[in-house]
DNA sequence: AAGTGGTCTAGACCACACC
DNA sequence: GTGTGGTCTAGACCACTTA
């Protein structure tokens, strides 16, 4: 048997061209898992665990035994973004630019936190970073990133000023695979005034967060600073709750 | 064959408590699939599925080659909770209890944001509710609920004092099953320093969100809202991304 | 009654980790 | 090389909607 090949991950992000390009339009119906199956030449079950993926991100909901059908789209402001799927400041705003000021980088040991939430011995030093970053030139964020020296070898000032994250997927080709992220607002602190324009009276939206590879070792834990008109984080909730 | 019929969800759910029981300690290798198939007598992709909403859930992680582990489980505050999971005040803190005040009850016709939010006509009215939920007598949270009449039927008094979301479960038999929310850092209203006890600098958290049923159709636009030390929102977030 | 998605099976091959 | 999870298949039966 030829190995097609276009696997379940492949078929969604086609599905989701569709949902995009109005192919399939909002509230529609959509071809039955069947005739989908047929279409790209894969079983049933490949189908329906595409179909998942959409479902779970918001795009697509079913009803059993009527069909499959594109969920209303929510108009969101260009700040806005979906938690689950943020990767990074970069990629959350591929056509603006995105830069850097740095007002920290050393080496250091992590104190107990840190070494909790990444899985360290006291020993083990770790990058203390903290950078200011700019969308198109505007004072955007506070960014607070620990991450440990001896899985994310080589940083240097020139890569801060420019993504991290790229920098991690393209040259160490470390892939990350899941993260853990608490979201809380909180009144600005000094720093938070200095840099990010905040008065007193204006709340500012921190995220903590632990990333981690693909196997399971996490890489960075962070805490980001928004002033609160800067943006909204949207979840989306699906069943298959246990 | 007899139909033995622990589905995914139902596994999942075993391993879940094994987990918090510690059986399967953190970071510890569990059972392989095969043999987790052969012990539940179903075949390994029920299992593989049952795994994947527990991976999903930010309770266990794979790698590929070498095993399936225990994530490092994460200490949340009491008053944290997970974002995917919010099924209503009164599930979240089934130990305390919750009651609430009504500010405000009445049958109105939507704006043009609930229209557009529970996909109604200007002609089908919505319950219009402002409630103040209080947490051991504490006052906790506001919130502000807008639902069709028609699909949510004779909601009364007595039922805005305990839990609505039982009222629908179990009254009305229907079933939630996704949700899209909206969190967001903000300056107090003249409301929420009236119930909330926030001062000019106490931010607040909302929460604006649009419920559906298993149907896919919306049943509830809110918007909450919390002090800002009154807990935070924790989001996992697992690969399957497309 | 017919059609659709939900779940499950038994088996297969592949990618990757570990020895 | 051996063992593990990742993916896929072809087919089956069930639950629910729609008519």
């Amino acid at each position: 048997m030829k190995t097609q090949n276009r696997s379940y991950r492949e078929i969604a992000e086609v599905i989701k061209k569709r949902i995009e390009n109005n192919e399939y339009p909002t509230n529609a119906l959509i071809p039955k898992q069947v005739d989908l199956a047929e279409e790209f030449s894969v079983s049933r079950t490949t189908i329906a665990k595409a179909l998942d993926i959409l479902i779970s991100r918001g795009f697509l909901y079913t009803r059993r035994g009527a069909g499959t059908f594109v969920t209303k789209s929510m108009v969101l402001s260009k700040q806005d973004f979906y938690v689950q799927d943020y990767i990074g400041l970069t990629n959350q705003f591929p056509d603006d630019t995105v830069t850097s000021k740095i007002i920290l980088f050393e080496i250091v040991f992590p104190d107990e936190k840190v070494q909790s939430a990444l899985n360290l011995k006291a020993e083990a030093p770790v990058y203390n970073i903290i950078r200011l970053r700019l969308l198109n030139g505007q004072n955007y964020m506070l960014e607070h990133t620990r991450m440990p020296v001896h899985l994310i070898k080589g940083l240097h000032l020139e890569i801060l000023q420019k993504s991290i994250y790229k920098y991690i997927k393209e040259t160490l080709q470390l892939t990350m695979s899941s993260a853990w992220r608490k979201i809380f607002a909180d009144k600005p602190n000094e720093q938070d005034k200095k840099y990010l324009g905040c008065t007193e009276t204006d709340p500012v939206m921190r995220v903590e967060q632990i990333v981690c590879l693909t196997d399971g070792e996490p890489f960075e834990y962070s805490i980001t600073t928004r002033k609160y008109d800067q943006g909204s984080f949207i979840v989306i909730d699906q069943k298959s709750r246990c």
